[in-house]
DNA sequence: TTACTTAATCAATTTTTCTTGATTAAGACA
DNA sequence: TGTCTTAATCAAGAAAAATTGATTAAGTAA
């Protein structure tokens, strides 16, 4: 798995080196897809959700679900609890945060946090 | 060419539509490329730069800058003027500003604007 | 143990995106 | 007019990402 480097270690004082770049274009490419946004929209609205609630909720197969949920994991978008059969995912809200607009983190993050 | 919502026109009072998402969609692919991030983070540092220039900035060859940048066009993340043989283009500030968080913003857009 | 449930992973195919070099179109100017 | 410059577009091939159905692994419970 690809090296993460969390936002809230980024500057801009001199000139971004190519692994800047990279960080955000994992991150761009994990937002870029509606099926994701989606997830990410569903996710924000429920809280920390069940792979199998999710799967009805944006009707998906299920080997579709897990697919698109590593990328956002991945790209550290959104985080993971196992529970015993059972896999919880929810919004890392201070990555969104750190990302996105304040009008948008209201659609892709609870508006409260 | 797709159609693009401008941001200033969503709200999230219900659920998103399909037409949402993919504009979101059509911006974070746009976005989710190193080269075109660097192209962003040029436009940002310099202001109005014309192609020719540009060329030697990013090291990229002609036909692949324009590639380039038209995706970012048509996500209307820049905008493009043509004055004589040269295209000239600039960040969309307040589409920008609209997606991405105030610490991007620095990097993406000038900071005093 | 066995049967069942959940969810991740795998392999093969399809689809999309990117790159490359060539061509085209339009303006500048002698 | 002809030549030069700039930049967009095109077509073919390469590379990357998404989809599908099957398999695997790990937990639950009889």
């Amino acid at each position: 798995m690809k090296t993460v480097i969390p936002l809230n270690q980024v500057t801009a004082k001199t000139a971004p080196s190519e692994a800047f770049f990279e960080t955000f274009e994992a991150k761009f490419k994990a937002l870029a897809d509606r099926k994701r946004l989606q997830i990410m929209y569903e996710l924000t609205q429920r809280g920390k959700t069940c792979v199998c609630d999710l799967c009805d909720i944006v009707e998906m197969a299920q080997s579709k679900l897990s697919y698109h949920l590593k990328i956002l994991l991945d790209a550290n978008l959104i985080t993971k609890e196992i529970i015993g059969t059972w896999s919880y995912y929810e919004i890392h809200s201070s990555e969104v945060n750190a990302l996105l607009s304040e009008q948008l983190c209201c659609i892709f993050k609870p508006s409260g946090s």
